[in-house]
RNA sequence: GGGGUCGUAGUUCAGUUGGUUAGAACGCCGGCCUGUCACGCCGGAGGUCGCGAGUUCGAGUCUCGUCGGCCCCGCCA
């Protein structure tokens, strides 16, 4: 057995001279007939192997080497004769003395190099393959990094990490869950955790202060670029905290995982309470790159000359409108697709305005509204306005998804790292689907302290001690200050329309570990795989993720799920429909 | 559950208004080549056009269904 003595990529000029043994696969030969140069390639990089005629014995066996071999090398390192400046092994070479094939590779199904030239169903089923690229190398090297960034400053801080079960109980609120059913107990399921939620609080009760846990979580839902059904999350929670003091240990932790890519974070991190995050970028998680903000002209609209708009609001509607400078010169055909969109997002329309030789729209106006409108926006002649009147939801949605996806021509914008709180965010919303308040956050979020009074009265109308972390518009963590008192914990239950002896059941012994002496305590949740998406500056969890699922859940390498045999259900009790 | 988009050689794609023998590049196979590194040159093999129905004299192309990839809405405490 040759022995490696040294990666390939991690080859230099310093190893001039030396012999070395190089063990990885075939990446590409380069056969000139007498001369044979391989190129060999392990985790660290690429190396050049050179097989020449004054050992014609081994150029034969080299000959024979076909991409994706799993090779041994020993050979002497030596200065190249032409340096490879694209490569930093490029400047030495190994002359062969030995070669040894470990194993013979079929011909694989798509070359192995960046970019890929194959689909990503094609990489999906040969994950394995599609894992021997450098980047996604590097994806997988980011991602133990970056969870090693993590467990270094958690328990610098004091933190320990602790595991909780994978097998717990189902969760009545929010996602749907994935089942484990039990064998002993027939006709029993537990629950794959959506969170690990219930036991940190339940690890504050029981003093330990400063939790941790990279942990993975599972939630039974449609999949998208940045959600797969089970997903990583780094899970925190502390007790006798305050906000401030939270929010400073989490910009911390981010400063800490940032590093990884040589980024500096500006702190503290700005602070959006969702209401104004709503109104100004129509989205929870606003990206704060794109610099444009929505304002509000219901006034002008409802006083102004146009029907239609006067119409919108008299319905219960608003009028949000949203300036977009230099934009006056975009083609009818463009404003079409915009309004388009705002279309398909529920809206039903979108206007326009722009100022060149008068004034232009798609909605007839007087021209004083035209007036009151672009100075509301603070307008300049090459500029464009987009008005949507509509319920406040979706006409805040319509524009706020049109600001998201404006093409940003201001690169370095876009290479910045925009971090903001998002706070305050309603305890509840109406779920038109069960007639009743649901928690927005999760049922042991505590209420904001000015509004428990609501909580009977006007359930909808309560902020919640809830904060989500935001950068470049996507959501990498959520948390809240939890109620630790159980008589609060138990009216929050009602809110929710539970009925008293539903919740004995669901959560009885949650309830009665908090009237054991709880201490005040709150949390987050990062989402661990977004982070390293954003880290490795990719577009898709998938891509960080080393084997992942399809937008249909399905594993396209194992084929998993699959079908059980007779006696597997047997053994547990079911039966299929 | 809904919308959009894609599926043609091993791979990535092209394929006109439905019309002869479905093309290109890369990869692969064989030959030549002593300094290549996107090696080069010569030659060659390789296709259930995702699957199933239908329309038609004739379907890669049109219609319906179905399976799969991706994106989005709903959903995601």
């Amino acid at each position: 057995m040759l022995k490696r003595t040294v990666y390939c990529g991690e080859l230099r000029a310093e190893h001039e001279g030396r012999e070395v043994v190089l063990c990885g696969w075939v990446h590409k030969t380069r056969d000139m007939g007498h001369l044979v140069f391989v190129d060999v390639r392990d985790r660290e990089g690429l190396a050049q192997i050179v097989f020449q005629s004054d050992r014609p014995e081994l150029v034969e066996e080299a000959k024979k080497l076909r991409n994706e071999f799993v090779v041994g090398v020993r050979g002497l390192v030596r200065r190249r004769s032409a340096v490879n400046k694209d490569l930093p092994t490029g400047e030495v070479e190994v002359e062969a003395v030995e070669l040894r094939v470990f194993a013979a590779s079929k011909v694989p199904p798509f070359v192995i190099a960046d970019p890929p030239q194959a689909s990503e169903e094609l990489r999906l089923k040969y994950r394995y393959l599609d894992l021997r690229r450098p980047k996604m190398q590097r994806h997988i090297r980011l991602r133990h990094e970056a969870s090693l960034a993590v467990r270094n400053y958690m328990s610098r801080n004091g933190f320990l990490e602790i595991e909780t079960p994978i097998m717990a109980n189902p969760t009545p609120e929010g996602a749907r869950d994935y089942l484990v059913p039990s064998r002993i107990h027939k006709g029993r399921f537990y629950a794959l955790p959506q969170s690990p939620q219930q036991f940190k609080q339940t690890l504050m009760i029981s003093g330990f202060d400063r939790y941790f846990q990279i942990v993975r979580c599972f939630r039974d839902e449609d999949l998208r670029a940045d959600r797969q059904p089970e997903f990583t999350q780094i899970d925190i929670e502390m007790s006798f905290i305050e906000r401030e003091e939270f929010f400073a240990l989490n910009e911390g932790l981010m400063e800490a995982v940032f590093a990884l890519t040589g980024r500096k974070l500006a702190r503290p991190f700005p602070r959006l309470p969702y209401a104004e995050a709503m109104e100004k970028y129509g989205s929870d998680k606003p990206d704060l790159r794109v610099p444009l903000e929505m304002l509000d002209l219901t006034a002008v609209g409802r006083d102004g000359s146009s029907d239609v708009l006067k119409a919108a609001i008299a319905a219960g509607g608003e009028l949000k409108g949203l300036l977009v400078p230099g934009a006056g010169t975009l083609s009818r055909s463009r404003l079409d697709k915009l309004g388009d969109k705002a279309k398909a997002l529920g809206a039903k329309g979108l206007v326009w305005i722009r100022k060149q030789d008068g004034w232009k729209s798609s909605l007839k106006l007087a021209d004083a509204d035209f007036e009151k409108i672009w100075a509301a926006l603070g307008g300049a002649d090459a500029d464009l306005a987009l008005l949507v009147a509509d319920k406040k939801a979706t006409a805040l949605k319509a524009l706020g998804e049109i600001r998201r996806t404006w093409p940003m021509e201001d690169a370095a914008r876009w290479a910045n790292l925009e971090f903001c709180w998002v706070t305050d965010f309603p305890l509840f919303e109406w779920s038109e689907e069960e007639k009743r308040f649901v928690s927005m956050h999760h049922p042991f979020t505590s209420p904001h302290e000015d509004d428990m009074g609501l909580l009977e009265t006007s359930p909808g109308k309560v902020r919640a001690k809830a904060y989500d972390l935001i950068l470049n518009g996507v959501e990498v963590g959520g948390g809240s200050i939890r109620i630790h008192d159980m008589a609060l914990q138990r009216r929050v239950f009602r809110s929710l329309g539970l009925a008293d002896s539903e919740t004995e059941e669901k959560f009885g012994y949650f309830l009665e570990a908090l009237s054991y002496g709880a201490p005040p305590h709150g949390g987050i949740a990062f989402g661990f795989d977004r982070l390293v998406m954003l880290l490795a500056g990719e577009e898709s969890i998938r891509e960080v993720i080393p084997f992942p699922k399809t937008t249909s859940a399905l594993d396209l390498m194992t084929g998993s799920p699959s079908a059980v045999s007779d006696r597997q259900l047997d053994d547990l009790g079911l039966k299929l429909k």
